[in-house]
DNA sequence: CGGGATCCGTTGTGATACTG
DNA sequence: CAGTATCACAACGGATCCCG
């Protein structure tokens, strides 16, 4: 008994929903990167550089799939690609500064240092 | 080159620490169903009946050594067991609201209908 | 009743090599 | 430069059976 289905998926929270279209270890970094500046892939590469090729590639794919990023492509030789957030991007926003500030206060409380 | 340690585990955001803690398909659920009162874990099991025994006593047993959730055993025949939400955990329920929040806009915003 | 033990399938992620 | 193809692996989650 699913509460919701979407492109054959099942969903039984809106939680789930929002780490299915935003989770996993690099789309949020991605957005954030994004957030106030458009980036080239080697761009971000570089500044999520513990992400393969092929992860960056295939997150980036899903982003903008799924609307929270825009993608420009200039056909001069070399290619080079451009990565815009949408405005469906920004208001993920707000979610990952407040998951940020929640994980802040949650290593402080266990004593991390960072 | 990671950004901290802990538990001999690798860290990169502090996103990524709060995915460890509190992510997966379960613990937010469980955390949100103790919120405002102590349930027994076939109350649990009940409520969220899509988990299995095995994940359901798995992932509170996470809770429990995380501090989220503590636990008292009733030893009854048969056993009784009782767990109950901790400071730290609810200090976890304003992330969890604001995320379901965030949740059901993308819903919308997808045309999903619940 | 509240699990633990075991086995297994799926998915996410990584490493490397290659190409238009 | 911006990827794709391929292979490999570990973590996550599921199914079933068992037990104090």
């Amino acid at each position: 008994m699913p509460d919701f289905l979407n492109d054959k998926k099942r969903y039984y929270t809106p939680v789930e929903y929002v780490f299915d279209k935003v989770g996993g270890l690099y789309k949020m970094p991605i957005l954030w990167r994004l957030k106030d500046k458009s980036l080239r892939f080697s761009e971000l590469k570089r500044s999520i550089n513990r992400a393969s090729d092929r992860m960056l590639s295939k997150t980036l794919k899903e982003l903008v799939a799924d609307g929270f990023v825009s993608k420009e492509i200039i056909p001069e030789v070399p290619v080079k690609t451009i990565y815009t957030i949408t405005e469906k991007g920004k208001r993920s926003i707000a979610i990952i500064s407040t998951l940020r500030e929640y994980g802040f206060e949650l290593m402080k409380e266990d004593g991390i240092e960072h």
